[in-house]
Parts: C-alpha cells; sequence; structure tokens
DNA sequence: CGTACTTGCCCAATCGCTTGCTCGGTTCCG
DNA sequence: CGGAACCGAGCAAGCGATTGGGCAAGTACG
C-alpha cells in the first residue's frame, strides 16, 4: 500500500545501494556499468535491485540530483557573501573542487553518458542546471571585467568553457594510481594557474 | 592466396569506414558503439564489416595508432626547432589542438575507455606513446624554470597533467550546438591563460 | 570470341552470450 | 500476521562474432 511499484521508499539499505552503484559509475560510467555488477558489489542477486529501484536509470538520477543541488547550493553560497568577483571565483572554485570530489559518480557520468542522458526528456533538469551553472560564473567574470581586476579583452564564455572543464578534470585522477597530490595541492595550482599564469613574474 | 583471413587489404573502402565508426566513436565512445551501428552508418550490414576488419578491436586499434603517431610527430617537430621552451610549448599546444581536432574519435576513446583498452596486452602502445609524451612535456617545463622563464615553484608534473587534460577540452566542442569559437580564438585563449592568467596585468 | 577462375564486396542466418528487467515464491524479523 | 528484503529462474532484446554463400566486375587463357 504504502510502496505501490514505482516510489522510492528511501530507506537506508537503498541509500548504501545508492552509494555502492555510485562507485562503480565512478570508475566505468553508467552505461558500461551493469545492473548485475552493481548487486555482487552489494552480495545480491540483480534482480534483488529492483525491489529498492524501477529502474537502473533511477540510481543514476538520484545521483545526478544531489550532485546538481550541491553544486548549485555551493555557487549560491559563493557570491552571496562578497562583491568583489575575484574572490567569488576564488570560492566558486574551492566549492566546486569540494562538490566534485563528494560526486566523483555524477561527474564520470556527465562525461562519458551525457549523449545518452541529455537525450531523454527524463534528464531535462540536466540542461536547466548547466545553464544556472554557466550563468553564475559568467556573471562573476563580467563584473570582473567591469570592474577592471581581469583583463579587459576577456571572453568570459569562453574563459569559462574552460575553467568548467578543468575544474573537474583532477576529480578523475582521484582514483589513479600511486602518488598524487593532496587536494590543497591541486586547488592551489589551479589557482595560480588561473590568476598568473606559468611565467615567472 | 593473397589474403588469408586476418589480414587488412587496406583499400578506400575500409578506409571510408573506418572513418564513419571514428564518427560514431567521437559522439559515444568505443564500447558503447555497436558494430551494427557502423554498419548501419555504412549502408550494408554488421557481418559484412568483417570483410574488411578481423575484429571490432581493429577499428579502434587503426584509429588509436593514426593518432598517437600524428601527436608524437607533431611534438617531434615542435621540440626540433628552438631551444627556447616556450616557444616549443607554445608550438606544442598549437600541434596538440590540430592533431585532435584531427582525431575526435581517439580521444573519446581514450577518455571513455582508457581502462578496456590499457588492460589488454594488443593496445601495450598506449602506454609507450603516453609515456614519451608525458616526458616532452616535462622535459620542456624543467627546461622553463632552469632558465627562470617559468615560476621556480612549479610543479612540472601537475603542470604538465593539467595541461594535458586541459588542451583536449575544446575537442568536444566542436559538435557542440550552435556559434562556437575558432581553433584560433580556443587556442589564442589558451595561451593567454596558460602565461598570464586571467588578471588584469 | 567465350569460358573459367579470381577478387572484392556484401547478405542472410546464426552462434553463444549479456543486457535490463520481471515475477512468483521464500526468508527473516518485529 | 505482515511487510521488507531477497532469491531463483527466466524473458525478450540486443550484443559481438562468424560462417557460407551469392553477385558482379575483372583477368587469363584457349
Amino acid at each position: 500500500m504504502t510502496t505501490t511499484k514505482k516510489a522510492a521508499p528511501a530507506s537506508e539499505r537503498r541509500a548504501h545501494l545508492v552509494r555502492l552503484a555510485a562507485d562503480l559509475f565512478a570508475e566505468k560510467g553508467f552505461r558500461a556499468t551493469t545492473v548485475r555488477e552493481i548487486a555482487d558489489a552489494a552480495g545480491i542477486l540483480s534482480g534483488s535491485l529492483y525491489h529498492h529501484f524501477d529502474s537502473k536509470e533511477s540510481i543514476g538520477d538520484e545521483i545526478l540530483r544531489e550532485f546538481l543541488d550541491d553544486v548549485l547550493g555551493g555557487y549560491r553560497a559563493a557570491v552571496a557573501g562578497t562583491d568583489d568577483p575575484r574572490i567569488a571565483i576564488e570560492r566558486m572554485v574551492r566549492s566546486s573542487t569540494a562538490a566534485l570530489s563528494r560526486h566523483r559518480a555524477a561527474l564520470t557520468m556527465l562525461q562519458n553518458d551525457w549523449a545518452y542522458f541529455s537525450a531523454q526528456k527524463r534528464f531535462a533538469y540536466l540542461r536547466t542546471a548547466m545553464k544556472e551553472i554557466e550563468q553564475t560564473w559568467i556573471d562573476q567574470l563580467e563584473r570582473g571585467k567591469r570592474s577592471g581586476q581581469f583583463r579587459a579583452d576577456l571572453d568570459a564564455r569562453l574563459i569559462y568553457r574552460l575553467l568548467r572543464d578543468i575544474l573537474w578534470i583532477p576529480t578523475s585522477w582521484k582514483q589513479s594510481r600511486g602518488q598524487s597530490w593532496s587536494t590543497d595541492e591541486i586547488v592551489t595550482g589551479l589557482l595560480h594557474l588561473l590568476f598568473v599564469g606559468i611565467s615567472a613574474h
């Protein structure tokens, strides 16, 4: 009665399964991961997953929504407290990095399976969220140009595109082999690159 | 007699089929693309592909090899003519951008299906080529540090990793909807970002 | 000229397997 | 008892791969 067939019970077990699935998605992408692999990771049979979810896509949907909520929340907080676009951008960079490390699966899914998701109306919210993200960045970049803090010849849209994709690069390194850099080192390196480039002086 | 069974005839038709397959790989990745889709794009049945190729992997192999040859050739030419690491790096950036736009499929394949390819001994040459690419970049960055042209506190390996991934970002924009930037605009924006950052002065 | 053979290309059919998913039944626990 | 969790078996669809054969154009040879 409480749960018909399509509903989402939102139990603790369910949340755990989502996390297990997310780990697999983060490494292989959405489509390349099978429901049997997810079930194996949970120690159950694949059919048993459908007691918790009505489809594989629902798992993906949940992961993507949580990620976008997290990112957008962070951006709104980043621009709320200050009038200085440089401070706002630095906050957005740090906020993005933190959010991405919290949702590695969502990133891999958006990278590998964007064509798959964006073709479905169920995932139309992806485009909406992306547009808000883009607008937030461009607003700050334009403000920085007007205030004279950023180069006047700067193409805000182009820089945004570069930044957006640059920011989620280090996330895919996390699971990489061998010694790595700490999140701090990476963010520092990025911010340095962003504001002053690689040249001396 | 001439062609036993595993050979590659290297005909014109074959090259055309590789191009069709590459277009699909560029959009969906290697594993996510089926041989039936490739055949459909060519207007033939899937089985007919096996007259030209002995396996789906052979198509991928051909695409990847051509790409790596192109990139490495460009790098060798870029560092050959000059002693100035900044000039060498600028040449490498331009060479990379050009090569990537010529081999969008290879990029998507390396991004989406790296785990798949690198696990096979048939594709062992991928790691070899990647190492030569990395060494070329690091050499130039270190030379720039020693000559005082680049910041002394610069982590060459970190910067290389960032650059490598940054460089192939704009490639995935090419097929995007609506107005875009020209290759020149993108390269200029990147080089500017790389050498002087976004700050005014 | 005409016949025989080769070559390049493709179809039709099928194999063994994996995919996401279904569903009736069973176990466990409050 | 009742509900949540899971099992076990299986389905239709699709997957990559392979085989055997057919068709047309070319080549060789008498």
